[in-house]
DNA sequence: TTAATTCTAGACAGATCTGTCTAATTTGGT
DNA sequence: ACCAAATTAGACAGATCTGTCTAGAATTAA
């Protein structure tokens, strides 16, 4: 693996477990045993380091969901199998994701305030780009555009409240607990 | 205002804005005209300082949210009050939260993410005894226990993904479009 | 083989971090 | 007015931070 990906696979995973503020160069450095010239060969600051790290959280972890959910036919079993997905992700059973700290774009723009930031419009995209899949598989079972993206907002707003809730208070079955919620909402219809 | 309060809500309001890790002492200490031999007579480290602000968020953030629940009879219209609430929140109608950058406690715990840490815990006692005021409400109008767990449950996601939504995304409805799901499953009921 | 590029190791600068210490000043109770 | 406690200002230590620089080693391509 390339110099860079290393630094930007290491810079992810202490990001991710300790925040952002909390980690130096100096430690991911050491960490992924690259020399300091080389990172700044690479990057051009630490928030640069910190961009790419989100934006390959955002490549890693949408693919993944987006397989997933795939892996379902369209519409609502998709939706359902993707509280499935967190369910995994919460209990430590998705490699890719690491360990469970929540979630790195919430925690992150917990730290880049500044919604102009251009890390914190990262972690928006990020956001905004799982809602439209939700809402591509509730189009599937809506019967208006308006429905759906209610639906899609519903189960959003679920998703994220089970993330918050299994990351600090250590629900690890927040996700299952979401999932009634949401199966309610979708089956009587 | 005794000093060890000015140091409180000077290191409270950095802290949220900017993050823990990114705010140092003296910068807490030059803002809030504190000498920093004071700080230490006060608190024996930062860490001490960043219990002792997560601690006064806790007081003033359900003392604010209890009372404007109670505003409104108990049961389902303060269960409906707790998502205009959290609205007003959002757009900055509520000085003594501060301008809104989303949940301090959730933003906290993408610092501290070890749940052993008393930072952590606080956090985490902090959304536990919301969810435990909305509990108490839900029982109001559940004919079970479990029931009212549910329903609890329910809009205390619904609760964390809004301000998760509202903060990330910017989305200022997001309290609102929470509360228009919500009322949907209370009053077919 | 040679030439260009990439990487390493680490010194270094300058800023900032937490926390300690001293000594003078202010405050508050009696 | 007097004494004790609290506060101030700031120097200081030692660690750590980001980022630059240099010089040599490793790698790659022609």
């Amino acid at each position: 693996m390339g110099r860079r990906q290393v630094l930007i696979d290491t810079a992810l995973r202490l990001f991710y477990e300790h925040g952002i503020h909390a980690i130096g160069i100096n430690q991911v450095l050491q960490e992924s045993g690259v020399a300091k010239q080389t990172l700044y060969n690479h990057f051009e600051s630490k928030d640069s380091l910190v961009e790419a790290a989100v934006e390959h959280r955002d490549k890693v972890f949408f693919q993944w969901l987006e397989t997933r959910m795939n892996s379902r036919p369209a519409g609502r079993e998709a939706l359902m199998e993707m509280f499935d997905a967190v369910h995994d992700w919460f209990n430590n059973r998705v490699p890719t994701l690491h360990r469970f700290y929540g979630c790195f774009f919430i925690n992150t723009c917990g730290e880049y305030s500044d919604p102009e930031h251009p890390v914190h419009k990262r972690c928006a995209a990020h956001k905004t780009r799982v809602f439209e899949l939700l809402k591509r598989h509730a189009l599937e079972i809506c019967t208006s555009e308006t429905e759906a993206e209610e639906l899609a907002n519903a189960l959003f707003l679920l998703k994220e409240g089970a993330i918050v809730k299994a990351h600090v208070e250590g629900d690890l079955d927040a996700a299952l607990k979401a999932k009634a919620v949401a199966s309610r909402m979708i089956s009587p219809h």
